[in-house]
DNA sequence: GATGAATGAGACTTCATTCAT
DNA sequence: TATGAATGAAGTCTCATTCAT
């Protein structure tokens, strides 16, 4: 049943399918509620099968989220375009993070919500992925202080604990975008970024940071199709890189 | 066996007793690989007791959640002081939440982690509470663009965006201090303040928010015990609002 | 709650409203589906009573079965008026039996259906009755026969048969009445007397079993007002003690 | 354990397995009494088979009931000759149906105790065998009367009372002839035979049902091996239908 | 006379996992 | 390569029954 009889595939196609039903279930239901029936089923194959290939449960989702975290980072990493000031890279990797989770919803909730979720050992899997993220915010957020000419300014742990609330709400967005009918991933991002880079204060007097052009697609830069965020045009002397 | 024969408890204070075991346990392990059997065992009572209080392990979990969501909001309501600026008592609040949740690590895992996790209706319950807490913030943020002078300058949605991503970064915070030594709760309600409140923008060009004086407790300011997270005491001008 | 405070009553009322409560919930739940807990509510006590005054969930079935044996049995000798010829005896019984059966639904779901269902213990309870019963209609059976004049023309065994047989056809008809709208309980004794005492056979060619005139309430005997079985007054010869 | 290691069947035939041993021990023991590992056990496989074969205890005994109905109902249809009159077919009928529960009493208990005794649902399983026969009967006793040349003489509802009460005297039989040492099938069908057809009135003035010639196996009819119930043969006229 | 508090035992059901083919 | 057949272990929940007051 299902899908029939697809018999005889090579083993990485197999494995791939497998993956693929396995972050479906797992995204929807969690590791726990999750069944290594129903995965099977989704796959296509039999159980055996799945044990023959991924071992365990435990292993199974372990690859899940060890390709999954690789997907993203990788995303994350192809979007920031080198060359840029701190604060295009930060908008640029944005833009990708809220693409992929987007388009990748139930990866998300697995790296997001269940790898935490269930056990050091899964947990300990998207740490290093968060880290990495954490690491890449921390050094733009003191490339930036340079570029400042803010020598050291901000302590160490400071910085840290900056990095983890800019990812932290680059977290939250996410969700509410996936969340919420209407949200693109660019509204998202240019959100965040205003929140990040100008912050609250700044807002309120009229002076958010505002995106870069785009030279990707769109062709008339002087009608946004999707209302972006700032308001006003009046960009900040930090953000203005050409400036 | 457990805390030996303490028996013959009346009901109230025994389902609060299951209710801790229960908010201990579901942090741990979450809602499905939490046992009944532990739980009885830790609320040091028999399994069947636990099911005559509080009726099956999903009406147990709702109850955990309801407490928890009600004291923690109960927690940051009090904290708030009334009276003050908005960045005061956005500042208050996130004292009381970050000191909640310090406090409660356990309650905090079921609350943001566990909860939203398995199944729509227990993510109903938090979700209640989280929108309050939006509001709230959102709110706040309203005021403070008043006390700025500028008219509904901020859209609506994109309000909405910012208060999402203010507390996102607050939970994130709350689970990197939860997370990691040495990370005292002011210390982390500090580096949120400025980041919302300044942007990265501002901190960098050294214009960081700071902290209105302490009445509660501290009776010397000027030797902060915890290594506060502004150094620089120019306060922006619109935190003091003595000035 | 329920009943509110009705406390303090003396120890018989109190068994007897167990017993009310135990017969009602046995005969819609059967024996091990009703709870004690349940049977406590509806009579309006808690447990631990139901326990010291009847012992145990067996007991309070067997004295569920035996009250209600006692009361069906009382019920159909009272119903037999003596002196009556064996038809006529028959009738009376078998109205009584329809009766009773018909105004306590539950007792006699007890007794035919539950208490046969539920252990050689409770089974053995019933079969006194049942066998008293049959033992009663075996009688009229032989001395219908010694009526005719018709020396033990019918062998042991076989009058043993026919006295079952004509049980279970009551006992099927008061099932039969018991859910069917619109069958009281004289139709039911009519049919069955009918069936019973003038066969398929007879009543085909014309030659049914009719009742003896009622002495009881009705005194216009003309007009019948629940139409009877028998279309045609051609009372048959055995009928007709009088002659 | 059991029955050794006879592993590794076809599912079709461990289906069947399951059932013989649901059929029994929910006969013996009741619905609700009966256990799922009782019956795993019995049947010689560990229980997830039968859940994943059956997948519910309420589906288990739906399929006992359906099989076992289907059984019983399919037994008399076979048994019934046609072609044959009236009482023919009835006696016909008879002796199958009660060959059938003799040799199947757990199935006869389920369907006539149990299922009647649990549940809406399962007795309406039963409740549609039961009307099959019933109907059966009903036309039966109607096919009668026309033979009679009596047109509808008997009316709807009273012919309705008349096949539930045949009907229920012969479950009874059924019942009574399970629990009686020596009696035979062919002698509870001879008594219901006598006892419908005839009627007490008839068998007590000499003039009893008979049966028809057997032609099926007993070649020497003059001596019948099991005592039947007809000691003369003095047929009614109903009954001879060649005349 | 009456009950709130409490539990040992056992029921149904599900799941990850493995043979044997 | 692929699977139908099968199970040990564990989980949620209910129930009859008893203390201690």
């Amino acid at each position: 049943m299902g899908a029939g009889k697809t018999k005889r595939m090579p083993r990485a196609v197999r494995e791939q399918q497998m993956l693929d039903a396995a972050v479906r279930i797992f995204g929807q239901r969690g590791y726990m509620a999750a069944s290594m029936d129903e995965i099977a089923e989704l796959a296509g194959v039999s159980k055996p099968l799945v044990y023959l290939y991924l071992n365990s449960k435990d292993d199974l989702f372990t690859a899940c989220i060890r390709r999954e975290a690789r997907a993203l980072t990788e995303a994350v990493r192809a979007g920031v375009l080198p060359g840029l000031s701190a604060d295009g890279q930060l908008w640029s990797g944005l833009r990708a993070f809220f693409d992929h989770t987007a388009r990748n919803p139930d990866a998300w909730r697995v790296l997001h919500l269940h790898a935490r979720t269930h056990g050091e050992l899964f947990a300990a899997e998207v740490a290093v992925m968060r880290a990495e993220i954490v690491a890449f915010v921390t050094h733009l957020i003191a490339a930036a202080a340079r570029d400042a000419h803010r020598d050291p300014h901000l302590p160490e742990g400071e910085v840290a604990g900056l990095a983890e609330a800019l990812v932290g709400a680059a977290e939250a967005l996410a969700d509410w975008a996936g969340a919420t009918e209407g949200v693109t991933a660019k509204q998202a991002a240019a959100t965040l970024m205003n929140f990040a880079w100008a912050g609250l204060g700044d807002l309120m007097t009229g002076r958010p940071w505002s995106p870069p052009e785009e030279p990707e697609a769109a062709p008339a830069p002087e009608t946004a199709p999707e209302a972006t965020t700032a308001p006003e045009p009046v960009a900040r002397a930090a953000s203005a890189q050409a400036g």
